[in-house]
DNA sequence: AGATGTGAATGAGTTCACAGCT
DNA sequence: AGCTGTGAACTCATTCACATCT
């Protein structure tokens, strides 16, 4: 159940290559400091110490330092760190310095305002095809491809070279085609479907569930609770 | 920097009613407890263990147990759980046997797919107003409802009613938009801009962060690392 | 002096094993 | 017998205080 498996060979010195396996949390925080970090050199500022950057996007200041600190030792004691550099080795850490095509795969309502959503967007992460199993919609244009039937899946995968896949179908056809777009070869998968997936080895998957983060704020509207995360 | 604020008065059993104030983990497994049980239902189930639960929907027994337990004591023993009493139970205690209508602010890519999709759910959640600053957006119609000018944000939320703010405007108007909802207010937000947020006391506050789900897959395509969830 | 990097302490969350009902 | 409810062990994550470097 645990997600380790380490595959660094031990450097002598703590380097700031390889990275030796981050937590998922640790993770989605770096790619949010990632995100300050840009907003802060498009302001021109060149270097920001750790509690400057907490007080700034309401973070924690040590938290901030054992993230950076187990990735290696990018601050200069004293000073801080170096934005531009900072952003650099962020990025490559998460891979964003490459593009990553993505396949949809459920052009319902969800999937269609994603691929929308998505399609504008032009980072790393790029929407290359849309597939559904619904013959009305096959064919329809949606951003800047056509959406295939699902007999398509396979071939489309491979010749798009979509790494992604991303889960919008409904909770009934989630684990097939999740185990489609794995036999096509597809690298990871991000499922939005209202259902949980048995993921494949080797092939990360990430839910991300719009309704339960709905419902989870409904709860907290009923008590007379405070804040939260 | 913590969540709690209990305001139960200590009941002398612990009874279904008042909850003593539920973590946010916790809370979103519950959520998708509830989605598995309205399928099971659907299936005509009307029992279910634990053992079951978990091994059909890929989670774990004790957790399911423990998650549940702290709300009251709705199995029975050596049989299991009621499929429609505990929808019920779950229902009511994340607010769902009641409407919760929601303004999107922002309606660029996101907030309008977010209106779309949102819109055409016929659940709880009810999308009744959209707003946006840009004068090209004010007045088109998307699904429902008509956008709105941003002047009109405190005038919109009153008339409607709206209980949920959606956040999906760029990261630099977030904090400005999120105080006007408050001011206006309305009771939740919950935010898909790509920062967070400085919460007000009072106002429960949920951030929901697409891109960072995305960075945290890249960064997994890259290791030879195995799944997680 | 000032800010990073890090081990120790604290806290939260999960797993486990079993007592207690039905 | 079977399954829930729960205290205790354990793992994981965060916070804190301080040694270390510029």
């Amino acid at each position: 159940m645990a997600s380790g498996v380490n595959g660094t060979s031990g450097r002598p010195r703590k380097a700031a290559g390889r990275s030796p396996s981050v937590s998922p949390l640790s993770l989605n925080r770096i790619s949010f400091y990632l995100r300050c970090l840009k907003r802060l050199d498009a302001e021109g500022l060149e270097r920001i110490s750790s509690k400057e950057l907490a007080r700034r996007f309401n973070l924690s200041a040590p938290q901030i330092r054992k993230d950076l600190a187990q990735l290696g030792e990018f601050g200069i004691r004293g000073v801080g760190y170096e934005t531009s550099a900072l952003i650099e080795h962020l990025s490559t850490l998460l891979g964003l310095d490459r593009q990553h095509r993505m396949v949809i795969v459920g052009m319902g309502n969800l999937g269609s305002a994603l691929a929308r959503y998505l399609g504008f967007n032009s980072g790393p992460f790029q929407v290359v095809a849309g597939i559904d199993k619904d013959p009305d919609k096959v064919g329809e244009r949606i951003g800047s491809f056509v959406v295939r039937p699902a007999e398509e899946l396979a071939q489309v995968v491979r010749c798009s070279g979509a790494e992604i896949g991303v889960l919008t179908v409904p909770a009934d056809g989630a684990q097939a085609s999740h185990d489609a777009l794995v036999d096509a070869g597809i690298r990871g998968v991000i499922n939005f479907s209202p259902t949980r997936i048995r993921p494949v080895p080797g092939v990360p998957l990430k839910d991300v569930d719009l309704r339960i983060h709905l419902e989870e704020l409904a709860y907290f509207l009923q008590e007379r609770q405070g804040q939260h995360s």
